[in-house]
DNA sequence: ACCTGAACACCGTTCAAGT
DNA sequence: ACCTGAACACCGTTCAAGT
C-alpha cells in the first residue's frame, strides 16, 4: 500500500510509545514502514511538524470537564498516559505548532476576557509540573534515579491546583 | 595551558550564549578550545553533566528577595537573561542534575513544612511560563514566528503570580 | 507522483595509541 | 596523566535518478 501521512504519524507514535522521544528518528520511522528516510519528506515537511501531529493526537484524549481543577487533573492524566507526552506537548506548544489547544475543554468554564490569564497560568503550571514529574518517573523506571514517588508528586500537584484556585493563603500566611 | 573542567564549562557557556543550545555540541566546544572532542571526556563525564554545570552558573545570578512575587520575577529575569536559559534549567531540574535549587532564595520566606508545596508550585509555574515565552521570543528573533510580544507575556506572567498568591478569585468568580 | 540511493554535514561517546 | 586520531553507531534533510 502507498505511504500516507496518517500511516507515517501512526508509525511515529508507535515508536514514541515503545522506545521514547529520544529514539524516535526519521530513519526509524521509515524503517518501520519499510521505506527509505527520504520518502517521508514527500508527505511530511519535517520532523517537528510530525511531532506536532502526534501532540495533537495525544491532546485529542482530553475529556469534557465541569471545573478547572478537574480539567487540570485531566490534562495531567493525558500527558502521563503517553510516553514523553509532557515533553512533546510542551515543545510543540512553545514553538506554536500543533492545532489543539490543551485549554480547550476549560474555555467554557471561565469568562472570555480575564479568564484567559487564568487558563494560561493553569496551563503553564500543569505542563511544568507534569514535565518534571514524568521525566523523573521515567528516569526511575530506567533505574537512573531513586527517591522519587509519583504518588507524592500527584499529591503535590493537587496542592498546586488548590493554591492556584484559592491562593497561597491556604498553605501559608498571605504574602505581600 | 592545560585543559581544565572550568575552561570547558566556560567555553560551553560561551557557545550557548552565542549560538544557542541546539548548536552546542561537544565537538564545537572542543574546537573552540583547540582540542579533539574526546579530550573533553577526561574532564567531564558526559554532555548532560556539562549542561548541568552551566545551569548552576546561570542560577548563581539569583538575587536575595523579600517576597515570593519578587523571587518569581527574579528567577524569570535570570532565565531570560541567558540564551535558552529556561530550557536548560528545566531539563537539568527534571533530570535531578545540577546542585543549585532555584527556590533557594525563597526558602526563608515560607514555613518549612507546608511552604514546600507553595515553592514547588511557584517553581513549576515560573519555569513553565518562562520556557514557553523564551522559546517564542527566540523564534520571533529568528523570524520564524510572528504575533508574540514579550511585554504582553511579562504582563501575563505577573497576573499568573497574582493568581498563585491570591487565587483565581481575583480574576474570575471563585470556582468549585 | 512517489520512492530509492546516496550523499552532505553533522552528532555523543569510546578507546588504542602516543607523549 | 592527558590528549590525538580514528572509529562506532548514529542523526535530519536534500536531491538526482529511476519508475
Amino acid at each position: 500500500m502507498a505511504l500516507t501521512k496518517t500511516a507515517i504519524v501512526e508509525a511515529a507514535q508507535g515508536i514514541l510509545e515503545e522506545y521514547g522521544l529520544a529514539d524516535l528518528s526519521m530513519r526509524r520511522v521509515a524503517d518501520s514502514l519499510g521505506v527509505q528516510a527520504g520518502a517521508l519528506y514527500y508527505h511530511v515537511p519535517n520532523k517537528q511538524t510530525l511531532l506536532a501531529e502526534i501532540a495533537d493526537r495525544i491532546l485529542a484524549d482530553l475529556r469534557e470537564v465541569a471545573t478547572l481543577p478537574e480539567w487540570a487533573a485531566d490534562l495531567r492524566r493525558v500527558l502521563l498516559g503517553h510516553r514523553d507526552g509532557a515533553e512533546l506537548v510542551v515543545t510543540t506548544r512553545a514553538m506554536g505548532l500543533g492545532t489543539v489547544d490543551p485549554t480547550g475543554p476549560a474555555r467554557a468554564l471561565v469568562p472570555a476576557g480575564p479568564g484567559d490569564h487564568v487558563l494560561r497560568t493553569f496551563e503553564h503550571f500543569v505542563l511544568g509540573a507534569t514535565l518534571h514529574d514524568q521525566t523523573r518517573a521515567q528516569l526511575v523506571g530506567i533505574g537512573l534515579l531513586a527517591g522519587f514517588d509519583l504518588e507524592e508528586a500527584d499529591e503535590a500537584f493537587r496542592s498546586g491546583v488548590d493554591i492556584l484556585t484559592r491562593g497561597v493563603g491556604i498553605f501559608i500566611a498571605p504574602v505581600a
